[in-house]
Formats: structure tokens, sequence, C-alpha cells
DNA sequence: CTAGTATTCAAACGTTCGTTTGAGCCAATT
DNA sequence: AATTGGCTCAAACGAACGTTTGAATACTAG
């Protein structure tokens, strides 16, 4: 009863098929085949091991998304035991373990933050909520903790921001094509994760810091 | 020969519809039979019209595409000619156009901003492309405009600037849950799209003239 | 070694997919 | 009135889809 040895070789197999794949071809466009095919695991293997094509999307989502929401709520609580809460920190806190994703190449983690960013305006109803809810702890966490670190910004105002910093990082996670075209396809220097992280900081910071309109000031 | 009386019903209504479905399930996730009943026209009417179910994809793009970028590069015009190029302006040029789109929604713009924010980071390899093709004039005007507007920002870092502001914008126009989910589920404002102009141009603006940290400036 | 459970496998299930076909319709042209 | 050509239609095509099945195999426990 639950061999523990292989640790699942055929599960873990499965779910990196899919993260792959997934990514490449969204959800409807992966066929069962060509996922056990990639996998080296019989066509069956799915069903028996996630009951279904809709599960094991779930569950290549809860495999990261967990982790990824538990660190960044760690490193916020970390912030408040020291005392250096500042909009910056918090920043870093809340990009680091996305960027950090995207560092792993060889895990499979750069596959997920392009499949991660994608399904933010992908995803069916289900899967909405879903990633929805693994999502609500952490966002209400950073929300009050960006509320006392700048009060000068009302609070409908704030949740804005929040959404341009969250689309922001989503869209620099999933779309690495825009780059060279802007660039004028100049594909060389590829992902400087350290550099990466300082100019998406600096960016978002100035952000959330921008000054008020006064057509913005009487909504609060 | 022509007949220029209906002026073409029948595309349009394939094409309101395939906007419509691919939105809200994306290119694989709608069929020809889903899309043809909603637009009420005969099944075969699609290959009839368009060849297949990837050219119509093209053709959704191209009808607002076009207009979209052409109308961004006469803005672009009209400032340099009344010699008003600012970060602002620009940036005002730039995200204009998209939400403008958002407040057609009789007309069907919304359901396109919301496709074409999904689409940057989904598409397959040929419709990226096509995608690319499409908005590179745009991107090369607003890079040089950009790069005369914001001198002190050295060029890589402000292709980074671009990427980012690109990528609000995108989010912005394609997630609307995210909003929501911040705000703790309260979809009551909607889409005030002047409101929303304001908040976006600003966090933009800022975010386009943050401070250079000390290890952006020597890679210039 | 044996019993029993967990996993893998090839094959087939019924359904739905995008596309094609050829007959039929309706207006404009000659 | 006859003919043409753009367009619509119901029906069918083969292919691919997600899932199920029941036998074969691998592994563990007694």
């Amino acid at each position: 009863m639950q061999a523990i040895k292989p640790e699942h070789v055929t599960r873990t197999r499965i779910l990196d098929a899919a993260e792959a794949l997934f990514m490449q071809h969204g959800f409807e466009g992966t066929s069962m085949r060509q996922l056990t095919s990639r996998a080296g695991v019989n066509l069956a293997a799915v069903n028996y091991h996630f009951g279904s094509k809709d599960a094991l999307i779930q569950a290549v989502f809860r495999r990261r998304l967990d982790p990824m929401n538990t660190a960044r709520i760690a490193e916020l609580a970390k912030l408040e035991a020291s005392g250096s809460l500042s909009p910056e920190t918090i920043i870093r806190a809340f990009v680091g373990p996305s960027l950090r994703l995207v560092e792993d190449a060889k895990g499979g983690g750069r596959n997920f933050t392009r499949l991660l960013g994608r399904t933010y305006t992908e995803p069916s109803k289900t899967l909405r909520a879903l990633i929805g809810q693994m999502y609500a702890p952490t966002m209400e966490r950073y929300k009050t903790a960006l509320e006392r670190a700048l009060p000068q910004i009302p609070k409908d105002e704030l949740v804005w921001r929040m959404h341009f910093m969250f689309g922001t990082l989503a869209y620099t996670l999933a779309a690495t094509d825009t780059v060279q075209l802007i660039a004028g396809c100049k594909p060389e220097d590829r992902y400087d994760a350290q550099l990466l992280e300082e100019r998406l900081t600096a960016f978002l910071l100035a952000g959330l810091l921008a000054p008020l309109k006064t057509s913005m000031r009487k909504a609060a």
C-alpha cells in the first residue's frame, strides 16, 4: 500500500509533460495522446492517476501554486517580523517567488510561469475560480500590507494599482516575444532574472507611488 | 458581381459570433457548430466565406487590429504636428484607442479587447507572428517617440519599460476578475472608461519615469 | 511461494471535431 | 423565359477526441 519508493514517477512525468504542452498549445489544444506520448506513459494513465483531463489541469496548478503562495506569505511575514515593511520590500516579496520560478528552467518552473501568466486571462470558469481561491489569502495579506505602507493612496485606487501590478507581472512572465518585437527582434540576452527583478521592481514601485490626480482623490 | 447591398451580412454575423465565442472559450474550445449556430448561419458558411477556421481567426483580428493601429499612429502623428509630444501624451495616444474599444460594448469592441489581451500570451506561432507583424510599425513609431521624449532612460531599459506598459494594458483589458479578487468581490462600478484611463495613465507614466538604479545604468 | 493489490497495457467505446459535397435557392443578366 | 453565378442548405466524410474496459504485469505482504 502506497509505495513510496519511486514516489509516483508516472504522476510526475505526466505533470511535467502536461505543464510543457499546456503552455505550448493550451488546454484544449493538447490531446491526451500527445500528452501521454510525451510523458512516456500509457494513454490510460492520466485517467487512472488523476481521474480526468480536467482534474489533471487542476493538479498541474496545485503543484506549483501552493508552494508559491506559501512562499509569498512567508516572505511577507518575515518582513513584518523584522519591521522592514516598505513599499519596495513588499513588491519584492510579491514578485520574488514568481521570478525564482523563471530561473528554474530545468525543473520546469519556467514552463509553469508562462502557463500561469497565460491562464489568468483564459481559463474556464471552474479553473479561474480555483486559481482565484488559491490566490485569495495571499491577495488579502498583500492588500492590507500595502494599505499600511501607502496610507496616502485611496483604497479603491490602490486596488487598481495592485491590479496593474499583477498584470505587469503576469504578462512579463508569459509573453517573452513582445520584448523582441519592441527591441526589433534581438533575443540575445534572454532572461537575466536578477536584472529583470530590478527593472520590474523599479517600474512597479514608481507606478504604485504615482502622484494622484484630482479626479482620483474624490472617489476615495 | 460583388453585391454591395447587404454588405455581406453573413460574414459580419460570423465575425461577431466568433469574436464573442473565441473570447469566452478560446479558439480550440469553440466549435464550428457552436459558432455557426450562434451566428444563425449554416455550418458550411465559415468554410465558404473564409476558407477555414484558421483563416476566420485571422480575419477576426484583422478587422479590429488594423483600425486600432491606424488610430494609434494617427494620434501620434497629430501630437508630433502640434508639437505637444510629452511622455504623458504619448501614453494617452497609445492606450486611448484600446480603451475606446472597451467602451464599445454594443459593437463588440469590448469582446475584442478581452480576446486580444488574452491572445498575446496564448496563440499559435502563426497567429502570434501575424499579430506581431501587424503591431511592428506601431511599435517602431512609439519606440522612437518615447526615446526622444525620455532621453535620460537607456534604450534597453526603455524597451523593458515599454514591455511592462504593454503588459499592463493587455492584462487590464483582458482580466476583469482580478480587480474583484483584490477588492474582495465587488463588481459594482464595472468599467468607467474615463476614470480607468486616468488611473492607467498615471500608473504607466510613473513607471516609465521611474528613477534608475545603478545596476541599470551601466547596461546602457 | 502465494494471495492480493497497485499499476500498466492494447484495444475499443461513443462522440464530436473541421471540412467537403452536391443539390437547391434567389437575384440579376441576356 | 432561360441562364448564370453567388450563396445557402442538409447530409455525410474521415479523423481525432476523452474515456472505459478487462486482461496482463509488477510489486508487496503474509
